[in-house]
RNA sequence: UGGGGUGUCGUCAAGCGGUAAGACACGGGCCUUUGGAGCCCGCAUUCGGAGGUUCGAAUCCUCCCACCCCAGCCA
């Protein structure tokens, strides 16, 4: 089954809204609703719901009403409700004049509040907080009822009304639905309707000390906003009944609750509660850093809305809590902006070129597409002159295999520009760091052919010296360093996971001329390196900020990746780097001799679980590892199997073997207390793991 | 040990009794004035496990296992 107007499949919440509307229900109407709490900025995650309703609405010729959920006035600022219709806005969706808020239906649901207690469904209870906690009962046991439970409906009445009028501190008693105190589904046993709450509302201001909960209020707005269908997340599933009781016993409209898996994404986190952190503790600039998942933080970076719409229709929607792996959403943006960005150059790490056989004062400008995806976006001119910059990269005096750019007496293309061959390297006297190049150039190859058809493996981008501008750019990388920051396995302290390069500035970067005049609004992608977006908030004329949005493909990063993976002289290194600790293990004899099973014996090899894995600064060959060994806390242990996992957050959760006797070891980076069991062969090193069901601290025998 | 959910490729995700879509990732190749883009090929004999029903099961039944949510006067 595909969606209406779509190429993509049918996802369960759409069949099933096909069905109602097969079958007649709501008169054929689809009504959604997206219905944020103004206490925090969105994320991508609120994307996908925004995305969820009102594409859904759209689909099938209905509405979708934007609704603020602001029952705690103790808790929501009007700040964030702007912020929220900027982002869904800029999202590129539509509420026309659907803008509503719980709060517009105070009065109503005080009049429903009262119908309740008319109906003898609910009364005021003077429970504290505690006592009504303790009379719940628990997940395995019945609650008590209240001793207020059956109050007459007058003094109930009169009690409410009190309660409205202010007589009683917050906390003082509550209204409370009559429904069953020993129900197995705990939102059932008295749920609370309305507490005390002496604080003024920013669109009611003083006019109540009672609000409703979330739970009065929810079922009701969407009701009184004739809602169809109110898609909501998991944690929603229990408290269906109690939202469908409501409606019944109040006789009201009733909307059909669907609920989906909320999402996820690896080397992030997407709770409020942590974002918060994240910007309390100064640990990113705001909610709007672009290392934020926030819309605000991504709009910043330069994230497009159609690549997150794209990538909401791509992730699908399910009832399987799953983590999406963040590199889809990097796709997303690749593919949109591949499309669209205009192509120019700029240098981060400037080298100077000297091309000594060009003329002194020649400036050539030469013909550049803006983007070769699609011609109508035209071309510019860009300056070429005697000296130039390129990349440090791109240059080795000593060149690996495969290695296409420059080198000493190496021909490459400058993008747009001419053939040049590197002649001569200068060198800094004193650190021995190349200074400058010196090269000539083939004037018969202008526009970057070569008429005798010669080809040239590498094409460099680059920036002519007299007419660069300046900037400073910003690269970002993933927040945290493990692909689950937010599992509560991880521990709470998911600060620590933090990854320390998730922002590298790097100033003095040059830039060709047209990106002197760039706007914030604009999406480039410099040759080369990645797709970049002027900075909105930090950009100065003076001093030019450019943000890093994703970068681009790099199979060259790839290639040497395998390649420091595979080396074998940095493998003999990491063998080095395994073997002191051996001779702490006893006098075990290496591979080769054979030993006695007694000697083995004195080795106490244990099952542990790598809670956490993550490199060590400052050492470029080890890991640093917390393992469970079931001892009711983890060891610290360091292991030189880095040039194997340049990502050790991939060992997270796995099962590995633990030499658990081992005299602990001070290093400089702190104390191993053991040593995870590695392999080691031609060309492969690796932590051995092992399968099957073994606990934390089980023997190895 | 109560209730509510979920388990299909490394990660998402279709599938709804007729013999495992697609995407990302990954591997290989072609092409290339971005090692970008594009193009082509490969990538689950198997659907948490075990039984059963059936000519036929990821889909139906039974039991089991794992994971998530619920004891706010938060939403």
């Amino acid at each position: 089954m595909k969606r209406p107007g779509s190429q993509a499949p049918m996802d369960f919440i759409r069949t099933i809204i096909a069905e109602d509307l097969k079958a007649n229900k709501n008169g054929g109407r689809v009504h959604t609703r997206f219905p944020p709490e103004p206490n925090g900025y969105l994320h991508i995650g609120h994307a996908k719901s925004i995305c969820l309703n009102f594409k859904i609405a759209e689909e099938f010729g209905g509405l979708c009403n934007l609704r603020f959920d602001d029952t705690n006035p103790t808790k929501e600022e009007a700040e964030y409700v702007e912020s929220i219709k900027e982002d869904v806005r800029w999202l590129g969706f539509d509420w026309g004049d659907r803008l509503y808020y719980a709060s517009d239906y105070f009065d109503q649901l005080y009049e429903y509040a009262l119908q309740l207690i008319r109906d003898g469904k609910a009364y005021v209870c003077d429970l504290s907080p505690e006592e009504i906690r303790a009379y719940r009962g628990t997940l395995t046991e019945p609650g008590k009822d209240s001793p207020y439970r059956n109050r007459s409906v007058e003094e109930n009445l009169d009690l409410f009304e009190r309660m409205r009028a202010g007589e009683f501190e917050d906390g003082a008693c509550v209204l409370r639905a009559k429904i069953d105190m020993a129900s197995p589904n705990l939102n059932m046993r008295d749920p609370v309707l309305y507490r005390m709450l002496h604080a003024p509302h920013q669109r009611t201001g003083n006019k109540w000390c009672i609000y409703p909960t979330y739970d009065f209020a929810h079922g009701q707005s969407d009701s009184i906003e004739g809602i169809t269908h109110s898609l909501c997340t998991l944690e929603f599933e229990d408290h269906r009944p109690l939202y469908d009781w409501f409606i019944r016993q109040l006789r009201i409209f009733a909307p059909r609750q669907i609920e989906f898996a909320r999402l996820n994404l690896s080397f992030t986190v997407m709770s409020k509660r942590k974002l918060l952190a994240l910007v309390q503790g100064g640990h990113v600039t705001g909610w709007d850093d672009p290392r934020m998942p926030t819309l605000s933080g991504m709009r910043r970076r330069g994230y497009t809305p159609e690549a997150i719409r794209t990538f909401c229709e791509r992730i699908g929607v399910a009832k399987k809590e799953s983590t999406v792996d963040i590199g889809l959403l990097e796709h997303c943006l690749r593919e949109d902006l591949n499309r669209r960005a205009l192509r120019r150059m700029a240098v981060l790490h400037p080298l100077r070129v000297v091309i000594d056989n060009y003329p002194e004062d020649q400036v050539e400008y030469l013909d550049a597409e803006n983007n070769p995806e699609d011609p109508a976006m035209g071309s510019r001119n860009i300056p070429f002159s005697r000296v130039l910059y390129i990349e440090r990269e791109d240059f080795r005096e000593d060149p690996p295999k495969k290695y296409f750019r420059l080198a000493p007496g190496r021909e490459v293309r400058l993008k747009h520009a001419y053939y040049i061959t590197c002649e001569r390297v200068v060198k800094d006297e004193k650190t021995g760091d190349v200074a400058e190049l010196h090269c000539t150039y083939d004037p018969e190859t202008r526009g970057g052919w070569s008429r005798d058809g010669r080809r040239v493996k590498g094409t460099l981008h680059w920036v002519s010296a007299a007419h660069a501008g300046e900037a400073q750019v910003r690269l970002y990388d993933h927040l945290f360093v493990v692909p689950n920051p937010g599992d509560p396995k991880n521990g709470a302290d998911f600060i620590s996971l933090l990854n320390p390069k998730s922002l590298e500035i790097v100033s003095s970067c040059k830039i060709e001329p047209s990106l002197m005049s760039a706007t914030p609004g604009t999406h480039f992608q410099f040759l080369r390196l990645g797709y970049f977006c002027m900075d909105a908030i930090d950009s100065t004329p003076e001093r030019l900020v450019f943000n890093r949005s994703v970068t681009l493909r790099d199979t060259w990063a790839k290639i040497e990746k395998d390649r420091h993976k595979a080396d074998p002289v940095r493998k003999a290194e990491e063998i080095k780097e395994v073997t002191p600790a051996h001779g702490q293990a006893g006098d075990i004899k290496t591979a080769g001799d054979k030993i006695a099973i007694d000697d083995f014996a004195r080795v106490d090899l244990r099952v542990g679980v790598v809670r956490e894995a993550g490199a060590v600064k400052g050492a470029k060959k080890l890991i640093r590892l917390m393992v469970d060994l079931g001892e009711g806390r983890l060891r610290q242990i360091f292991s030189g199997v880095r040039s194997a996992y340049p990502d050790p957050g991939v060992l997270t959760g796995k099962k590995v073997i633990v030499v658990a006797n081992l005299k602990p070891r001070q290093m400089s980076f702190g104390l191993s207390e053991g040593m995870v069991l590695a392999g080691v062969g031609e060309d492969r090193l690796g932590i051995a793991t092992v399968e099957g069901d073994l606990a934390p601290g089980d023997k190895v025998m």
